[in-house]
RNA sequence: GCCGGAGUGGCGGAAUUGGUAUACGCGCACGACUCAAAAUCGUGUCUCGAAAGGGAUGAGGGUUCAAGUCCCUCCUCCGGCACCA
């Protein structure tokens, strides 16, 4: 037997493979389709991440599977090459940035085939490439035409340094993502993309679609839907338009808050505002540009003059307030601070007045209403009573009804909740001597059947906390000394489980806390003729009485499309005085860069291009005029946003692919990528899909049926790997090493895949280890001769186990449990004198996906002809999973204390008097009375004895 | 602050969803082979205990015959959003 010599191995084999092409998707094929994608890397001049090595792996062993499963898989790649780094480098050596894309591409192209992947590499693409960016510029003139594309002026996020303007998300911190710099605010004229008009399909199909639940997540959040009602107020003539997701609150507002930004917007029509109103708005936007815009305090300032709450005429004052945001919502709200956290605690600050207009609601399932019965509104104290002494409290445990209490009542004639409540512990408990401590909250609506008075009942409750200042009592009625017994709790034993009260839970977490609003939904109250209706029903029919409208916003702005760059997609537009901006001729493009001196933008914020004259000036191909090109570029987002259908295509010059291999191989199947392009990339591309989806041009509404993530890789010792700190690990250096099958099989031991795990030099060994014991199973190999048939069939239900194993954590992406599998397998068949070559082709199989380069070599020296890659998945053969004996663990009392082995599926009566036959566990059991015995078949016998 | 995810040996991490906690790998220790070393192979490796046994899955409580897994309270770490009305 040769050595395992791997760097030979691998070579050989990456050629072979190529030269029979065995990883290119096939057109017209009648096999079912599989489109795998990970994100097309960005070529950097520091070449592969094993970050990288990672996600690729996965995705290969997967495309690998399905191949083997018979699938026509399509596994392409390609260079998302326009961006910064590369543009930022050819500023600082002159050198054109085509080249150095083209060196690292050069580069990366090395790196990944070394690797081993069943790329597609006919179909490889490269967004520089003027081929491909014809049709991103093509893509963005449909939008252009379709009003998706516009021009707007707005303060732009600058970063001095890189020189260029910044989408909100590229901020991090009020600072340039990629420099880290702090971010300018500057007046700019941007191409914007209206994502926003597709924030709803981008929000509700995300039902339709197999993504990680957080990936969701996070994509909701960014997008930020919110349902509410738009509101006007009146002051004098003008008016104030407020939105809302709390209509039903609009009998507790006590105040408008205003932006900032909104009361500007004021004063520069004309409002005369005084000075110190001036002085405080101008602080307050000042404070927000500022630096990270940390907002620690609410403040707020008196705008002077009051409005009219449309619902009940009543004045409310108008505050200008740092806590409220110009650019969401209408720049105003209405201030309810009993049900709104914000507002309550603005509120207290300015000592302004809280009106509850909605309290909370609680069905009690125990006790519900029963139909037919009347239904009785009534007022009601509930009382809290605290023995300070120990700290225990006062219950009554009903004696008709299965009911613990506190002391109940109704108010009666004028008195107050708290005189009600007085008088009511007297009467149910004969304590005389209490104090207040304090009422907790406002009333709660509570709805249950009470047995003693046989009636349907809705209280509203008010909670009351009480002391007791001694413990003398007076006399008790004889009616009341039938109905309950008064004893006293714990206060820990005091929970919505051991309470008969429904509001438990609010009374609880009101005694914990002492005053706050309310912000969930319940039933209206002070609320006029909408009293007694809920949140729900409330919100709409009061929006429609004072004339307002439903309306729903987003978090999710559109999409600053522009850059001030020289590395990326010209704009294919043309400005002409006369047409405004023209798209260019769809014969005219792709617009290509052109060559320039210098590739640095312009100190006023134009892209190099605009020194270009010759490129700049040209006719318009409206009029025929003197006409300018647009000079921006489009962001490094643009060219990811529709790569994966060109990959169909990938060679078309006529279309950006044909409809035909759209039909065929969209959508993606399932595609793998990082977290942090969840709210970019992935938004942004699922956006530009469901437009060309509107056009006809794509047949799918999504882009992705299943997208899922892979966790970082960190250097060693948890921390981000960085050029800088120099703990980058290079993958050239450990494959020359290790090899790539090693690489491959670390990469997907290390730990699980969603999760970020430090890398370790050191653990390589381990898989190493593996895959040369592996090698060294080929001496034991026996062709079909006869091995010890019962070694053999106990060797084969582990063998058919592991298929099962291996196949289902592939697709669950449990890689780290996968090799594991394998490694125990391997351990067995080293105890194996001899290994049956079928068995032993199975464990190859299954390695395979792995470890592509050692398994294929074993197999061609098995004397195989055809390739390995090109082998049928194995199927668990479901005669061989038939396991004869169990071993059922023996617990006394839920501790282990032995085992026995029986056939599978014995009966209990049987495993029970083979465990008392079991001198090791007989003194367990001796002298004692069993009691009780559960039996899990095949798995556990849990006797439990009489005492103990 | 809010929303997610997680806390298990010296380390990376397993645990058929409530049924033998610590699989698999690294490291370490001892042994075999060797003049020696490397490589390889074997044995051991949560903890207290001589043993019999006991105790451990961030901390504390609960449910259960049985809890890493379910419920409550708290602590820590990592991600995302951050006054979104």
């Amino acid at each position: 037997m040769k050595n395992y010599d791997h760097s030979k191995i691998e070579k050989k084999w990456q050629k072979e493979w190529a030269k029979e092409k065995v990883f290119e998707a096939i057109e017209n094929s009648d096999k079912p389709k599989f489109y795998g994608l990970i994100e097309f890397p960005y070529p950097s001049g520091a070449g592969l991440h094993v970050g990288h090595v990672r996600s690729n792996t996965a995705m290969d062993i997967i495309t690998r599977k399905r191949r083997m499963e018979g699938f026509n898989v399509l596994y392409p790649i390609g260079w998302d090459a326009f961006g910064l780094p590369t543009e930022n480098y050819a500023i600082k050596t002159g050198k054109q940035p085509a080249l150095i894309t083209k060196e690292n591409t050069d580069n990366f192209r090395r790196q990944l085939q070394s690797i081993g992947f069943s790329f597609d590499w006919s179909r490889e693409i490269n967004t520089t490439d003027p081929k491909y960016y014809k049709w991103t510029q093509w893509i963005f003139l449909q939008m252009f035409k379709q009003g998706l594309a516009y021009k707007k002026k707005m303060t732009i996020n600058w970063c001095p340094k890189d020189k260029i303007g910044l989408a909100n998300e590229e901020v991090i911190a009020g600072c340039c993502e990629r420099c880290g710099t702090a971010v300018e605010k500057r007046e700019k004229e941007q191409w914007m993309l209206a994502i926003t008009k597709y924030a709803d399909r981008l929000d509700t199909d995300l039902d339709t679609v197999d993504y990680l639940p957080q990936i969701k997540t996070q994509q909701r959040n960014w997008i930020g839907k919110s349902e509410g009602a738009e509101i006007e107020f009146q002051v004098d003539k003008e008016k104030i338009k407020v939105f809302t997701t709390r209509p039903d609150t609009l009998f507790g507002v006590t105040f408008l808050a205003v932006s900032p930004e909104l009361a500007q917007s004021w004063i520069d029509i004309g409002w005369q505002a005084s000075e110190t109103i001036k002085q405080y708005i101008k602080k307050t936007l000042a404070d927000r540009l500022a630096d990270g815009f940390d907002m620690k305090e609410k403040t707020g300032i008196s705008a002077g003059f009051d409005a009219i709450n449309p619902v009940n005429g009543e004045k409310v004052p108008v505050w200008i307030v740092n806590y409220v945001l110009g650019d969401v919502g209408t720049g105003a709200i209405m201030g309810v601070p009993a049900h709104d956290e914000r507002d309550f605690e603005f509120a207290k600050k300015y000592n302004l007045e809280i009106k509850p207009a909605v309290i909370p609601r609680r069905i009690d399932h125990n006790n519900p209403h029963v139909s037919g019965k009347e239904v009785i509104f009534r007022k009601g104290i509930m009382a809290i009573i605290v023995n300070p002494k120990d700290n225990k409290i006062l219950c009554l445990k009903w004696k008709k009804q299965p009911w613990t209490t506190f002391v109940m009542g109704g108010i009666e004639g004028d008195e107050t909740s708290v005189e009600a409540a007085i008088r009511e512990i007297r009467e149910e408990t004969g304590y005389k001597n209490i104090k207040l401590v304090r009422v907790l909250g406002g009333v709660i609506q509570t709805e249950f059947f009470a047995a003693h008075k046989d009636i349907n009942r809705i209280a509203h409750t008010q909670p009351i906390l009480f002391e007791l200042e001694n413990e003398e009592r007076s006399d008790v009625s004889s009616d009341e000394l039938a109905a309950y017994e008064v004893f006293w709790r714990d206060m820990k034993d005091i929970t919505p489980e051991t309470m008969t009260h429904a509001e438990m839970d609010i009374v609880l977490s009101r005694i914990a806390c002492e005053e706050k609003s309310f912000n969930e939904n319940g039933v209206l109250i002070n609320s006029g003729q909408f009293d007694g209706l809920q949140s729900e029903e409330a919100k709409k029919a009061i929006t429609d009485f004072v004339g307002g409208k439903m309306v729903t916003t987003y978090k999710l702005r559109d999409w600053v499309f522009s850059r001030q760059r020289y590395w990326g997609e010209p704009i294919p537009l043309i400005h002409c005085e006369a047409c405004g901006y023209v798209p260019v001729p769809e014969k005219d493009l792709p617009v290509e860069l052109p060559q320039v001196e210098k590739y640095e933008p312009t100190d006023n914020g134009e892209s190099p291009l605009s020194a270009i004259s010759s490129w700049v000036n040209v006719t318009c191909p409206t009029c025929g005029g003197q006409a300018k090109r647009e000079t921006d570029t489009m962001p490094q987002w643009a060219g990811s946003s529709w790569y994966y259908l060109r990959y169909t295509d990938s060679k078309n010059d006529t279309e950006f692919a044909d409809k035909k291999n759209l039909q065929h191989w969209t959508p993606v199947d399932w595609y793998n990528g990082g977290m942090e392009h969840t709210t970019l990339h992935v938004l942004y591309s699922r956006f530009w899909h469901k437009f060309l989806f509107d056009q006809g041009l794509v047949p799918t509404s999504e882009p992705y049926a299943k997208r899922t993530s892979h966790g970082l890789i960190l250097a060693e010792g948890g921390v981000k790997m960085s050029k800088s700190v120099g703990n980058v690990v290079n993958p050239d250096e450990i494959i020359t090493l290790y090899g790539a099958d090693s690489l491959r099989l670390y990469e997907m031991f290390m730990g699980p895949f969603d999760q970020a795990i430090p890398w370790s030099t050191e653990n390589i060994i381990g898989v190493r280890r593996f895959l040369e014991k592996v090698w060294r199973l080929q001496s034991k190999v026996e062709s079909q001769k006869s091995i010890k048939s019962e070694t053999n069939s106990r060797f084969e239900l582990l063998l058919h186990q592991m298929i099962q194993k291996v196949s289902s954590d592939i697709e669950g992406m449990k890689f780290n449990t996968a090799v594991s599998a394998m490694m125990i397998l391997l351990n067995e068949c080293e105890k194996q004198e001899n290994l049956n070559q079928n068995n032993f082709e199975i464990f190859l199989k299954l390695l395979s996906p792995f470890a592509p380069h050692i398994t294929e070599e074993i197999w061609n020296e098995l004397g195989h002809k055809n390739m390995l890659v090109l082998e049928p998945w194995p199927v668990t053969d479901v005669t061989k999973l038939v396991a004869t004996i169990a071993s059922v663990v023996v617990q006394v009392n839920g501790k282990v204390r032995g085992q026995v082995k029986v056939p599978v599926d014995t009966a209990e009566s049987v495993v029970m008097s083979k465990v008392q036959a079991e001198e090791t566990l007989q003194k367990w059991i001796r002298d004692k009375k069993i009691t009780k015995v559960f039996y899990v078949p095949n798995r556990l016998i849990n006797l439990v004895l009489e005492g103990d």
